[in-house]
DNA sequence: TTGTGCAGTGAACAGTGTTCACCCTACACT
DNA sequence: AGTGTAGGGTGAACACTGTTCACTGCACAA
């Protein structure tokens, strides 16, 4: 059988086979070119190298984990902020813990020598991801489900930041009303780090699954009111 | 001048410097050896390699920003619970943006080629850094200002953790006292590494400083109950 | 004075990312 | 049909890496 053309999906389909195997340091050009039965000069001629080779690893990553986050929301009644808000937390959460490698490429500590272009797509995937979970709060301050906050009650230099944020993703928030986004965002992933990292190990050994879990619960009913009939913001 | 007596400490301060400028990739054997004025292979005669080198790194950082959290005690009233509780986590935070190479490699996303050796000195430098940690929280328990929770209200296998671990390190503590100092933990690993791996920069910019101290902030109040005369565990 | 052992050296091996000159093949144009 | 050209592959090479090996020089004990 003639080997099959040499595409970038299928250069980027074996660079991730090596990041799982063995981390980031594993995705090395000449394994990929061996493994896709060619030399490794051959890669040169569709990626521009291995930071490229990285880019488009992240960037694959960050669109699959945001695919499963959208994915989780099917499972939930539309007019269900909250479980919306959970669904999507969860699968966050599960992606991370089932594609610890990728995760730790996307959202860990960042590699030095790696640059991530600017406005390439990298950013414009964590873009599409961040839009994901903003317009997810959208709906609970549309549904008066947010615990906001007001405006003044905010140093200047972070409400400046919340509602730069806010303009720069189209979200129609005040900067107290965009804070429980960026908290929730700050601490999710937070939580998600540490325990995909190991670094709960010496307490929970190799499960910490329970006590990540009642985390994230708790850090769901910090931001959003109870769904009791007619509540609105306190 | 004749060169300095090769010793591991000047070793390991060479991996440093190397490790600050570029990451933990760039520790290079080699390089090291260079800078010292030295080949290659006098190095193996001190260090068994280039996994030995990453060892001292890890354990000498973390016994420094033990120190560093240690010292920060010093400048609190010893019956000031909160205080110096407070100064801890601050000085952790501190030390984490300042030597962010080095919290990297410490608490960041574990290097997968790299296997920190079981009950060596890296675990070793951990412990004596969460018994510091551990004390304060004893502290905070006697002074009857930690909110604890009963040991009931967990769910079984986190109880068993907890318990588990505080027996480990020798803790006088439930399993419901035990958890602030655990939450804390994972809470303040949470956001520190988050502010330091710089993945709020597209919210904060480059100075998410004010930001991530309120959340500290707000975690000790979680954490704490108020400082009331007479103010005991609800 | 004669070991003996420690500490450093140069050379080597296998691996890495990347570039270069080259070659072959398929397709376009005259 | 004959020719030109461009894309996509090759092997060789360069400058690196971690690590090992045989070797050397030197200090110090017997």
């Amino acid at each position: 059988m003639p080997t099959p053309p040499l595409t970038v999906d299928a250069i980027v389909a074996t660079s991730r086979a090596l990041l799982v195997e063995g981390g980031a340091d594993a995705v090395v050009v000449r394994e990929v070119a061996r493994r896709l039965g060619v030399t490794a000069p051959a890669l040169y001629r569709h990626v521009s190298g291995r930071d490229d080779l990285l880019t488009l690893l992240i960037t694959a990553c960050t669109d699959e984990v945001t695919d499963a986050c959208e994915d989780a929301l099917e499972t939930c009644r539309p007019d269900d902020v909250e479980g919306r808000i959970r669904a999507a937390t969860l699968a966050f959460r599960a992606w991370a813990l089932d594609h610890r490698p990728e995760f730790g490429l996307v959202y860990g500590t960042p590699l030095m020598h790696y640059a991530a272009p600017v406005g390439g797509p990298t950013v414009e995937a964590g873009q599409r991801f961040g839009g994901l979970f903003g317009s997810l709060f959208v709906e609970a301050l549309a549904a008066g489900r947010l615990r906001v906050v007001d405006d003044d009650q905010l140093s200047p230099g972070v409400r400046a930041s919340l509602l730069d944020t806010a303009t720069r993703l189209g979200l129609p928030m005040r900067a107290g009303e965009v804070r429980p986004f960026i908290v929730g965002w700050h601490r999710m992933l937070g939580i998600v780090s540490v325990e995909v990292a190991g670094h709960l190990r010496w307490v929970f050994g190799e499960d910490a699954s329970t006590f990540a879990h009642e985390q994230l619960e708790e850090l769901l009913a910090e931001l959003l009111v109870p769904a009791g009939p007619r509540a609105g913001s306190t």
